[in-house]
DNA sequence: TCCTAAGCGGAATGTAGGCTTCCGGTTCTA
DNA sequence: TAGAACCGGAAGCCTACATTCCGCTTAGGA
């Protein structure tokens, strides 16, 4: 493959996670070629297909994800404290619409790691008495979705709330207060 | 107006309720008029165009909501219940989708009314300590449209657990029994 | 019962937005 | 410097809708 060949793949790929962020996947393959700075010919020259585009995404975006959640474990002090560091951070970084577009369609063994990873964390945080018990991966992995829907306002207002839901000890916190 | 002239306009609205619930604010024409079983035809003689259809939905699932709400207050003992019992019913009917997608374009008027009378109650509700202060009429309407844009897993699993949050008295009884 | 204005259905038309292909020109790199 | 790999983007095709139009049907008053 040709360096400059190279080059406009990163550069359709990167346009194309802005795209389906901002308009779900089935942003126009025009629109992406032309945030690229490319022709379309270019873009169906490398991905033949919307759904190999997406599915490059997907994979991509997911092992950001997997980094993510590492980097949280490695610098938090405890399992619910990475969890929630972990869930701030893909909220914020606004990107997690891809997530949500492509939830159940593609990179299903990329995907799985994921939730692998993230549910042994979430039991260790809940076995440690630090998290609700009556809440699983599967939600918390909705809750992104969601979230990630509705960038802006709501995220802002709610995420905090809805994390304090999930701790335990914020509510023995905030009882004392009272 | 002719009986079976009306019969056919209520039939239409009925099912712009459902594909609007469904579909968003841009679903088809052809199909409300299938499913109200109905010539396209019918559907533009009574509403010109969509906007004129989109405002009479917005109006009437508006004054359901005042209904709804007034119900509440009169059925429940405080405030505070009131406003749950007011959301849990909303989310339910799962029709919400239509207040979403009809947000803040039509009819504003209407609109206020209901805001008013929930910013009211809320209002008693905090006064009564019942409810967390920092949340308004704003974010429960907000909260109303997210869970209406996602039926299913998600208000069944999440409401609770929102709700929770937004009650004072829970967090305080979660504590004690911890 | 009969008449006719009010209604009705749905084919036909017009339009917009997108997908994909194709090919003449350009750029790497051996 | 040859030529294989690449590029851009115009052109053609297609799908999905909105909206109009008109010949047929029917409610309901005289």
């Amino acid at each position: 493959m040709r360096a400059d060949a190279r080059r406009n793949r990163d550069k359709i790929l990167e346009a194309a996670r802005d795209a389906v962020a901002e308009r779900g996947a089935d942003a126009p393959m025009e629109l992406i070629a032309r945030r690229a700075g490319v022709g379309v010919g270019t873009l169906y020259r490398r991905f033949p297909d919307r759904s190999v585009l997406l599915d490059a995404l997907a994979e991509q975006y997911v092992h950001e994800l997997l980094d993510s959640l590492d980097r949280a474990v490695a610098a938090e002090p405890g399992a619910w404290a990475a969890v929630r560091a972990f869930v701030v951070h893909t909220v914020d970084k606004g990107r997690g619409a891809i997530a949500a577009a492509l939830a159940g369609t593609t990179a299903p063994q990329a995907r799985q790691a994921l939730v692998l990873r993230l549910d042994e964390l979430v039991r260790q945080a809940q076995a440690a008495g630090a998290m609700r018990s009556d809440v699983g991966v599967d939600d918390l992995m909705e809750l992104l979705s969601v979230f990630a829907c509705h960038p802006g306002v709501i995220p802002d207002r709610f995420l905090p709330l809805m994390l304090d839901g999930l701790e335990k000890r914020s509510l023995e916190k905030a009882a004392r207060k009272a």
